[in-house]
DNA sequence: CCCTATTTTGCAATCGTTTGCAATAAAAAA
DNA sequence: TTTTTTATTGCAAACGATTGCAAAATAGGG
C-alpha cells in the first residue's frame, strides 16, 4: 500500500467525503506555496539573516495570511527544549474541593501570569494528594520540563521523594526540616504569632486555633501561635486547639461543638478566610456578639474578608509574589543553579472582627 | 563529523561542562539496558501481544523501576495524536483581575476535572480580551486540539473569527442570534427572570439591576428581568438599570451613587455575588437595612453566598455539570459531530437577604 | 567573458516514537 | 534431518520541524 496517510487535504478543498478535521497547515505546504524548500521556510520563519530580506518577508506574509504557526511538538522534539510548566493541585480522596479554596485558585492566577510572563505554557492538573508522586508523570513524560506544586498537604515524604529523584520541583507550603525540595510560602509562625498577639493585646485571653495541624503550614502557625502566647507570658489551653480540616462546613462543626462542650473561649484564629466566616456564622447563631464576645481573625485575606459583616480582620498572604517567587524558583533551578526555601512576609490587616466596636 | 549538536546548553549558563540536566531517559536507553531494539520496547510497552510475554514482562518492570514513560510529544508527532486542551480565561486589559471572581475559577476546576476524567491534559492559559484571536495560537501551533474559552465578553465576533477559522471552541457565556461558535451557559434570562420574579413577590416594586448589559450573559439577564416586570404588568425604570462592570469596588460606588443622586429603590439584583455582598455592606454604611428596607439577590451562588449577613439569596449555577457541558461539547465537535449550544437550568436559592426577617 | 567571493538556497540527517514488512528463531510436520 | 509454519524480533521509514554543509545563483574583478 502506498503512503496513503499524507493527505495533503487543502483544507476546504474538493468535496472531501469524509468530513475529516480540517487538515493541519504545515511548512511543507507553506514551502510548496511560496515554491521554496522547506529549510527556508523554515529559516525565513524563524528570522535568519541567511534568507534574503525579500523572500524572507514574503514567506513570513503568506504564513501569517494562512494562520500558520509552527508546530510547537515536533519544534520541541528537534530542538530538544520545552516552555511548558505543570502546575499540580493536589486534591484529597473524598472531598475533592481544595480547589475551590479562592486562596488556592487566586495563587494560580498569579502563577499563570508569571509564567506568561517568562514565556512558558501552563499545565494544570489535578492530582490526588495521596498520589503525589504521579504529579511527575507529566515531567516523565516530557510534557512538561518542571512542576509547581500547590501545598504539600501531608505528603513532605512523597515530594521529597520526587525530589531525589531530581524532578525539578517548587512547592508552595512551609519549610520543614529534613526537606530536599524547595519551598515557597507566607511565613506561617509569624502570620501565626502576628494574629495571635493581636488577639491577646485585644484583651483576649481564651484563644482558640482553627486548623489542621497535621498541615505543615498550620503547624507552623500553630508554632507561632504558641510562641506569642509565650512572649506575653501565658500557656494556650491544649483544649483550644482545634483539629480542622479545610473541608466545607468542618469549621462551623468545630465552633458549635466547643460552644456546647469544649472550654469557653473569646477570640479566634482561623486558618483559612472560609473558615472564619463560618465561625462568626456559627457564633452569631449561637448568639455570641463578634468581635464584642468573642474576636476572630481569619487567614489569607481574600478579596471577601473586607466584604464581611463584619470586615474580617486577616492575615494578608502575598499572592502575587508568591507566584512570582514559585515560578522563579523554579526556572533558576531549571538553569542549573541551586535554589533554597523562601518564605515571605506577611501581614496582619485588622478590621473589625477583631477590634471592640468603635 | 559526528553528532556532536547535542550540546545540552542549559540557558544562561556559561562554560560548565559537566553540571548538565539529568539526562532524559528514553527508549533507546531502555533497550539497550534490555538487550532488545527500541521497536521490541515500544510494543512491550503498550502491550502488544506480539512480544513474548516473557520479554514484555521485563521489559515493563525495567521501565517502571528506571520511572521511564514514552516522551508524549514524540509520541504525539508520529501517532498525530494530541490529548490537550486549552482553557483560556481572557482579561480585561488593565484591571487583569477577572481571574479573581471564584465563579471563572471554580469552573475552571470542573473543566478540569471532565477534562481529567476523559484523559485530557489542560492547558491554561490567559489572554488579553481584546484580543481573544490570539487565543488560537496555541492550538494553530498544535499544542492544543481545541479551545474552552471562558466568557465571551464583549469580543463576539472575535469568536465568531475563529470559528470561522474552523477552530474546534466551546465557550462560557450566552447564546447570541448570529452566533457560529458552540456556547455553553446557564440559563441567564430565566435567572434574572426567576430573581427579579421572587422579588417582586416580595412586594419590592423598584428593583436596581446591577451589571454591564454589555456582556452577552448580563444582557440575556437584564432580559428576564425585563420580562418578569412585563408579566406582572409592570414597567421596569431605566434609571434603575446601572451599568457596573465586573471590577472591584465598582458595585459599592454604583450603589452609592445611586442612593445620592439616582431614583429610590427597595430590591437589588446583582449580577454576581461579589457584587451584591459590596451592595449589602454599601446599604449598611448608608444605615439601610437588608432585607427590611432593601431586598438583594446575588448571581452564581458561590458558597460564600450562604455564610454572608445575612445570607445571600443568589441564583445558582451548576457548575459542575457546566464543565462537563463545555467538555463534551468540545470532544463531540472534536470527533466531527456537530454540536449545538446548550442551555443550563439555573435556579434561585432563597436566603434572608431577600424575605422579611423571620 | 571567465574566475573567484559572496549570497541564497536546498539536501539530508536528526529529535524520540510507532509500525509495516522482512528476517530470524523456534516449533511442527514430513 | 529437512521443510513448512508460526511465533518473535529488528530494520527502516515515517511524524514535522531545524541546521551543518554543499550546491546554485549572484555579484565583483580582471
Amino acid at each position: 500500500m502506498p503512503k496513503k496517510n499524507t493527505v495533503h487535504d487543502v483544507p476546504g478543498t474538493g468535496k472531501d467525503p469524509a468530513p475529516r478535521a480540517a487538515a493541519r497547515l504545515q511548512m511543507a505546504d507553506i514551502a510548496r506555496l511560496a515554491g521554496v524548500s522547506v529549510a527556508t521556510v523554515s529559516r525565513a520563519l524563524s528570522g535568519s539573516a541567511l534568507i534574503k530580506a525579500a523572500t524572507r518577508e514574503r514567506i513570513t506574509q503568506l504564513a501569517q495570511s494562512l494562520h500558520y504557526t509552527v508546530n510547537l511538538g515536533a519544534q520541541n522534539l528537534r530542538m530538544q527544549k520545552n516552555q511548558t510548566i505543570a502546575v499540580v493541585i493536589p486534591f484529597d480522596t473524598g472531598s475533592r474541593q481544595h480547589i475551590s479554596d479562592p486562596f488556592f485558585l487566586s495563587i494560580l492566577g498569579a502563577i499563570a501570569d508569571a509564567l506568561t510572563e517568562h514565556g512558558y505554557d501552563m499545565l494544570l492538573s489535578r492530582v490526588d494528594s495521596e498520589e503525589l508522586g504521579s504529579a511527575a508523570r507529566l515531567y516523565d513524560a516530557g510534557k512538561a520540563v518542571g512542576l509547581i506544586i500547590i501545598g504539600q498537604w501531608r505528603h513532605h515524604d512523597q515530594l521529597n521523594q520526587l525530589a531525589a529523584r531530581k524532578v525539578p520541583l517548587a512547592v508552595w507550603g512551609g519549610e520543614l526540616p529534613q526537606q530536599l525540595y524547595c519551598t515557597v510560602g507566607g511565613d506561617n509562625t509569624n502570620g501565626g504569632a502576628l494574629a495571635t498577639a493581636h488577639l491577646l493585646a485585644q484583651g483576649r485571653r481564651r484563644i482558640a486555633f482553627l486548623g489542621d495541624a497535621e498541615l505543615p503550614e498550620v503547624w507552623l502557625r500553630l508554632e507561632g501561635y504558641k510562641r506569642a502566647h509565650a512572649s506575653a507570658g501565658l500557656t494556650p489551653e491544649p483544649a483550644l486547639q482545634v483539629r480542622v480540616p479545610f473541608e466545607e462546613e468542618a469549621a462551623r462543626q468545630a465552633i458549635e461543638r466547643l460552644c456546647s462542650n469544649g472550654p469557653d473561649f473569646d477570640g479566634v484564629l482561623a486558618c483559612s478566610d472560609l473558615m472564619a466566616i463560618q465561625v462568626i456564622q456559627a457564633l452569631r447563631a449561637r448568639g455570641r456578639k463578634v468581635p464584642q464576645n468573642v474576636a476572630v481573625v481569619g487567614y489569607d485575606d481574600m478579596p471577601i474578608a473586607g466584604y464581611c459583616e463584619p470586615p474580617l480582620s486577616s492575615v494578608h498572604q502575598p499572592v502575587r509574589a508568591a507566584g512570582q517567587a514559585l515560578v522563579d524558583a523554579l526556572l533558576t533551578m531549571l538553569a542549573g543553579t541551586k535554589v533554597s526555601s523562601r518564605t515571605l512576609p506577611v501581614q496582619l490587616i485588622e478590621r473589625q472582627s477583631s477590634h471592640p466596636a468603635t
